[in-house]
DNA sequence: GTTTTCTGCGTACTTCATACGCAGAACGGT
DNA sequence: ACCGTTCTGCGTATGAAGTACGCAGAAAAC
């Protein structure tokens, strides 16, 4: 990786992620690297949640103090956008000859799948599209799977973050109920026929009828992991792609 | 709208949302409502963002004093879940004798302009799927876009939850960058051509040729409301419920 | 009229992020 | 080898924020 980019150049966003900062040259050796800051930080959000990581939690689990990860990171806000990146793995070599299709349909699995192993990220804020050096990985790979499609540059960035978009949205959604303890989730509504006697058919009359008719009993919307929502919505994106392909082609 | 609801059946966010509390019958009568408490709260998220709502700010905004608010809300995460629903205006009616995409796409269009109106919406944290009265009627409206097109129940929900979900999705990726100050914007990146130095040919083959093809020149991506790659997404989303109504139709 | 319930809100406690500054370690220059 | 400069670890202190607890007074029920 190249560091010779003039750091004052780029958005402080990128020389944070890029870890584009001046190596120190006198003083004591530091004992920790920020890279262990970080999966520390990781380790922590992973074992007991988001809300759990504080810079003192942090500094727990690291074996130093709390002033210390000052040395290391400026703030938390920066230690959570470095953990929004280092906490993706890489994506999935894609198949060898395999078309478009089949290698979005397997990118958007496999970024769902760090999404379900790490639910916490998506609580992380978001300060904008990819830049750090994993997010770009994922980024990078669902662009090459759109090569060679007849869509153009915007056309093939817009499809990437529509998919992305989607898998992230979906996932956010249904995380937070996949991820509660069994006695948390009876207080969460996946069953929309206990609303009933709230729902009046004068306000809600689509919701209404379809309560009215039973769509929503006991095994509606079960699939707590929302595979079957999953599919139906990654068939709908990638037929909508290919309706842009179509029409790039044409 | 019935309360005939046995309130320990319904979980406590429908509890919550549907204000099915018990109005009390001794003492003072209150000075302020919870709708008001609510309605405060909205005002100086509009005002000074989502980030400057704390008790104490919002009982400013109504007042009181901070710990008079909690006779209105159990906790400040209760009030952001009142927020989250009760900041939504209502949804545009359907035009008359239109068909499933034009309404799709007006309902569309009309839930993106509540985000943009209000940003900080997409900060919230989810708690799930919608339960409260407005959010509500705009899943009911979406809904009722998809009678009579073939679709069964469960499929006329994932599409609403489709449809949905990138609309956020694409609100919460851009918002962010279209809400910054000027000043704040140049540290952003909205251009991938800066990261030049930064992403190898070897780790972002597709990235890189991009940038190196000058696909990322000054032009692209400039459009910071986003509206180009919004109408790519939901012309592929609208293609892509489009085909799922054609197999339900076969 | 008394008892019970409710409202407004002051005080205090806890948690968390981080500014500031000190002591000692280590490197560069002389 | 010594001195000055830079750096690391971290203790102390400050400020902000959420909210538990409890008191005084108001109002309804009995």
């Amino acid at each position: 990786m190249s560091n010779d980019a003039h750091p004052h150049d780029l958005p402080a966003v990128v020389r944070l992620l890029w870890d584009l900062g001046e190596p120190s040259r006198r003083g004591p050796k530091p004992t920790f690297t920020r890279d262990d800051v970080v999966a520390a930080a990781i380790e922590v959000a992973d074992a007991e949640g988001i809300t759990a990581v504080s810079m003192g939690r942090v500094a727990a689990q690291l074996g130093s103090s709390t002033m210390a990860l000052y040395r290391y990171v400026a703030s938390k806000d920066d230690l959570l956008t470095l953990m929004s990146d280092a906490a993706f793995g890489l994506p999935p070599e894609a198949p060898a000859g395999a078309g478009w299709r089949p290698r979005a349909e397997q990118w958007a699995r496999a970024v769902r799948d760090e999404w379900t192993r790490r639910p916490w990220l998506l609580k992380l804020p978001v300060t904008g599209p990819p830049t750090g050096p994993r997010n770009l990985r994922w980024f990078d790979a669902c662009l090459a799977a759109f090569d060679g499609t007849g869509l153009d540059a915007a056309q093939r960035v817009s499809a990437t973050l529509l998919l992305s978009t989607y898998v992230r949205g979906e996932r956010h959604l249904m995380i937070d109920i996949s991820s509660r303890p069994p006695e948390e989730l009876a207080q969460t509504l996946i069953s929309y026929d206990v609303l009933a006697p709230l729902v009046s058919a004068e306000q809600y009359p689509a919701l209404a009828r379809m309560i009215a008719d039973g769509e929503f009993d006991d095994d509606f919307g079960d699939d707590a992991s929302g595979d079957d929502d999953f599919e139906f919505g990654l068939t709908a994106v990638l037929d909508g792609i290919a309706a842009a392909i179509e029409r790039a082609s044409a």
